[in-house]
DNA sequence: CGCAAATAGCTGTATCGTACAGGTAAATCT
DNA sequence: AGATTTACCTGTACGATACAGCTATTTGCG
């Protein structure tokens, strides 16, 4: 698994494999764990409607386009994503008072409950994982995973 | 996406909600990455079938159910990928000669050198998403990024 | 103004990844 | 040898998603 670029003192090269592969790793183990976590009665929250969730709690109310441009998903997938959540009571649609055709969605207070509840679940849990961690090491991580993400994400974005 | 909001996270906690955050963004972003990375004419791999030959690759030909387990997959599901898999020549099948009831599952050199370019289309993507950090920067994430999977494996598997 | 084009949202349909339950065959245990 | 376990496959179901097509509304333009 590797192709060696052979320039100068390439550690630098090697990290990027390695980062392909634990990014990889990640989003088969964050599936299983997501799969495990959320088991059988809690009915939680799941991968969208959670992000949904959270993205309606930080930036506010807004319409199902919005949305869906912001998760990078299709208008149809948050429709449905926001049908079951207003089913299940964790959202509310409201005609948009400044044009008919639009619906404004915004969390219900036991749709942000249940969103906290899932957060500080996976945040305990990340907790009893990281326990050995040290506070500097733990730190290191959010920062490099915010920067990967905000630089996965304008990549993504404008193309 | 700010986290700002609502969880009631201690300071010294923060990074755990950050690291819960940036991980829920970073499996979303993949997912939208995949997708749009995989695109037409490629018919590339799936998520599984990438790591089912990266495991093959990595840990040389194996029965159905030693992929299922270790890459925390139902055994059906293995089954259908392997299929898949055997369907464009980039696995073969051949009775396991020790165990009547098994089959070994081996890559084609179809199959290793699919994985090499996915692989390498995506290091490639890392690296140009990656440009301006610094290598100690890549090496670092890279790390972190490793030992975050192992704690979070471990904690996965025997449980 | 009135009609064409764009937009917001929904619904139908398809695909993919996955799980669980049930089947058959082979191996292992007693 | 019979019972149990193991390995794999198949049927079926579900969830997340996309794309195409529909309707209602808004916007832009002659």
């Amino acid at each position: 698994m590797s192709d060696d670029h052979a320039t100068g003192a390439a550690p630098g090269d090697s990290s990027l494999g390695r980062i392909e592969t634990e990014v990889a790793l990640l989003m088969r183990l964050g599936e299983a764990t997501r799969r495990a976590t959320g088991s059988a009665e809690h009915r939680v929250l799941d991968r969208a409607a959670y992000v949904i969730l959270r993205h309606l709690d930080a930036a506010g109310p807004q319409n199902v386009s919005a949305l869906a441009a912001r998760l990078n998903l299709d208008g149809s997938t948050v429709t449905r994503q926001v049908s079951a959540l207003q089913r299940d009571g964790l959202i509310a649609r409201a005609p948009d008072p400044a044009d008919g055709r639009g619906t404004v969605i915004s969390p219900t207070p036991a749709g942000l409950h249940r969103m906290a509840a899932v957060q500080a679940a996976r945040t305990r849990l990340y907790g009893d994982i990281l326990a050995d961690w040290t506070p500097t090491d733990r730190d290191t991580l959010a920062t490099l995973l915010s920067r990967l993400n905000q630089a996965l994400d304008s990549r993504t974005r404008h193309r």
